[in-house]
DNA sequence: GTGGTCTAGACCACC
DNA sequence: GTGGTCTAGACCACG
């Protein structure tokens, strides 16, 4: 089952992207099983203290996607397999990273600067 | 002078907030000097190809900030010592790393995957 | 026995709110007597093909306006005396005829041609 | 210009739709014509006591039909031509005089009934 | 000023 | 309980 245990949410980008993103996340490292069930919009919003509608509309992008499936009435649940797995974590993987490294160089720092870094707030 | 050849305009987060973490960067970096010009509205829009009225957002926030100066008729210029330097210095950096770090966990990736992966995408 | 042969559910207006509109307007013309039984909730959901919760509301938004009463484990029933039955007519009529005029005029329609309008339709 | 004096918002109907369709009928009727404009999402609601979104919601359905055109930053206007009036006025007519038919025969009117009504409230 | 988006809360229909 | 829709208010980017 996914856990939003650690799921903090930032400023500035759209709540509802972060949810995307956050599942994509779990769907990518494996966290998450195929046809496994995802909290309803309610017990997640409830959860990270926003409006149903804004996991709606996150759950709603991943299903346009394809990437879970619901029915009125019923649980929706993950719908993955494993090619697709592994296109989501490429695809995430090159965001995320191309991010990080842009921050990292507008702060001037070298390469073993952002690797110390990353080290240090590891723990 | 501070430069903007590396800026790319990201999605979802508001293009006045990712001018003003740009110019903090800078700041923070060491690459942007106090009392240095930094560019006109209109030459920053037209840079970015952005309304002016966004840069002129961006500067009014740092300017809350007490990060830059205007006068009416002259140049904005950046307006901070060496404190100042390293208090966004360090609030970004803790808030970045934070950020990277949390993202590479949810991917399921260990420390030493997460620096493979920095060094990868660094060119 | 009130009929539900010429029943159609309309786009836009919430079920139970048509349900509610139909009854009244059962009653206002008279094809309704007091004391007269309603078909069970499960009966007539399964005759419109709504879900029952729908039909419930309904009803209670008419046990409400004291229109029906329900004993239970018994059949609801129309509980309605000649005054009320003048007072919901007349309300109904008044909305209703109000409502179509407006519609005629927004179209630019004239007396006459709304009257040609209704008697063209009216088979 | 299209006004929007004699408007007043019905209950049941979502809001939107209403205005949808008042417009349609303006242009069905001939008060609206070609490349006029329309007020602004504010504008407008302000005038009908709504929320912005609410006018946009209806400019947006109003769009997808090519009823109107509306840019960024640009007044919107309405985009019809005579064949399109033509249509338009065809679909709103059976539709409102279906609905107009289907509730007076609810109300148990003989067609010369509903006739006196329409004539009763005309003014 | 304009249109567009994000978040929120209440309601509807269904299981 | 579930997912879906409607209305509302605040904010963003643009002219």
């Amino acid at each position: 089952m996914i856990s939003f245990e650690e799921f903090v949410i930032a400023d500035g980008i759209p709540i509802y992207l972060q949810i995307v993103n956050y599942i994509k996340r779990g769907i990518a490292s494996g966290a998450v099983r195929d046809q496994e069930e995802i909290p309803s919009r309610r017990v997640l919003a409830s959860l990270l203290g926003v409006n149903p509608n804004t996991v709606q509309k996150a759950y709603r992008m991943l299903e346009e996607e394809g990437l879970i499936e619901s029915r009125s009435g019923a649980k929706s649940c993950i719908s993955i397999n494993k090619e697709r797995r592994g296109l989501v974590r490429d695809e995430l993987m090159e965001h995320d990273a191309k991010a990080v490294v842009s921050i990292m160089k507008q702060m001037g720092m070298a390469k073993e600067d952002a690797v110390k870094l990353i080290e240090k707030f590891w723990e």
